[in-house]
DNA sequence: GCTATTCTTTAGCGAACGATAAAAATTATC
DNA sequence: GATAATTTTTATCGTTCGCTAAAGAATAGC
């Protein structure tokens, strides 16, 4: 009953997180977006409204294709304990790896966009929230296998590890150096193996390289 | 010889650091500044050269007169452990009671700036370099006091401290909830007095509120 | 094939951007 | 008071910004 749409919405909405990915919310113009979306203009506010509201769908699917993702693949893993350190070990990784330093993209736009709007800032604590959540999951059953001691407080040490988290992201924007983003990780994860001395065959993790 | 300048410049520059720590680099214009600092665009572009450098004058200032300060003033206390949760917790405190969300306009431009400038990237690295050092300096000063185990690494500890730090900051723009941010500060204090059970009188902190 | 509906394209709106040329104003030196 | 040097002011420059009106193109229902 009416002309249907020319562009693939997911694909677009991949360029889109890609742009807003480099430059951030901001800096990137809607012309770059339309352009790397193969779009017009026009286009992009008559399917998606305006700038902002494009960048709420493109952070939406970041959430649930990256973040989530994620998750969901590690705990797959069926190790809680081996789950949280290839959370915060592939953080790392990808810091290392990243010419651009586009960092992550829920960092990133806590820390520029969260402040200045409200709507959206509720969307990324959520997003922070669902982090934290899976490493005090993971936590917790790392504690009810014996891996990790009953002493741990589950909800701070969840928050622990979401702020070296989101500090690994920032301070890889200045100087992603592998030994310094390590270094900030390894005290926080030793955290999980409990005091020196106390290791058992299931306490103890692989050495991390 | 010429005409003298009329305006007080430390007072522009604080005028110009109120302006970037609320809205960053990119999102505040030249006109927003001229305005915040009481002079007029030529003026400004007369006295700072431009927008960038102004920014890089405003930094400075900003590490001398907030960051520098204050390791120096929680650094006379001459209680190294102090001197450590003091600061941290006092950047707690500021993200709790921050209606605007400035947050810190260090880690804020890591964040925005330093991956796409390379020479202000360096200079940021150098000042979160300094925090580093002073968490560094402090540690070895606790460990020799007898009042933190010796077997904490003191390059990586003071790293993931200024993770911390960094990871607070960040958070905090999105959800300055203090149960949260003291929540990500505790267990990496607490590292400071070594695992329940070899506490003593000269390593046990004081109840953290 | 006509109509109704939606999308795409072309063209451009007014506003704000960073930055500057040129003139007026203010000082020190002589 | 004239001169030279610097700052301040006024008035923009050309560009880019987010966004949109209007016209043209493509589809479904009849």
């Amino acid at each position: 009953m009416a002309r249907p749409r020319s562009f693939d919405e997911d694909k677009a909405l991949d360029a889109a997180i890609a742009c807003f990915w480099s430059r951030g919310l901001e800096a990137t113009s809607v012309r770059d977006l339309a352009e790397r979306m193969g779009i017009q203009g026009p286009s992009l506010y008559n399917a998606f409204g305006d700038k902002r509201a494009l960048f709420a769908r493109a952070l939406e699917r970041y959430a649930t294709r990256t973040m989530r993702e994620r998750i969901a693949r590690f705990e797959r893993l069926n190790d809680p304990k081996v789950a949280i350190c290839t959370f915060i070990q592939d953080a790392i990784e990808r810091s290392v790896c990243d010419p651009h330093r586009r960092g992550c993209l829920l960092v990133n736009s806590a820390l520029e966009v969260a402040p200045h709007d409200k709507q959206l800032r509720t969307r990324i604590a959520a997003y922070l929230d669902e982090i934290a959540a899976f490493f005090r999951r993971n936590i917790a059953a790392a504690q009810a296998a014996g891996m990790t001691p009953e002493t741990l407080d589950q909800a701070d040490t969840a928050r622990l590890l979401l702020g070296v988290l989101l500090g690994i992201r920032v301070l890889a924007r200045a100087n992603p150096d592998r030994a310094l983003l390590e270094g900030v990780a390894g005290p926080a994860l030793a955290l999980l193996d409990g005091p020196a001395g106390t290791r058992t065959s299931k306490n103890r993790r692989g050495k991390r390289t």
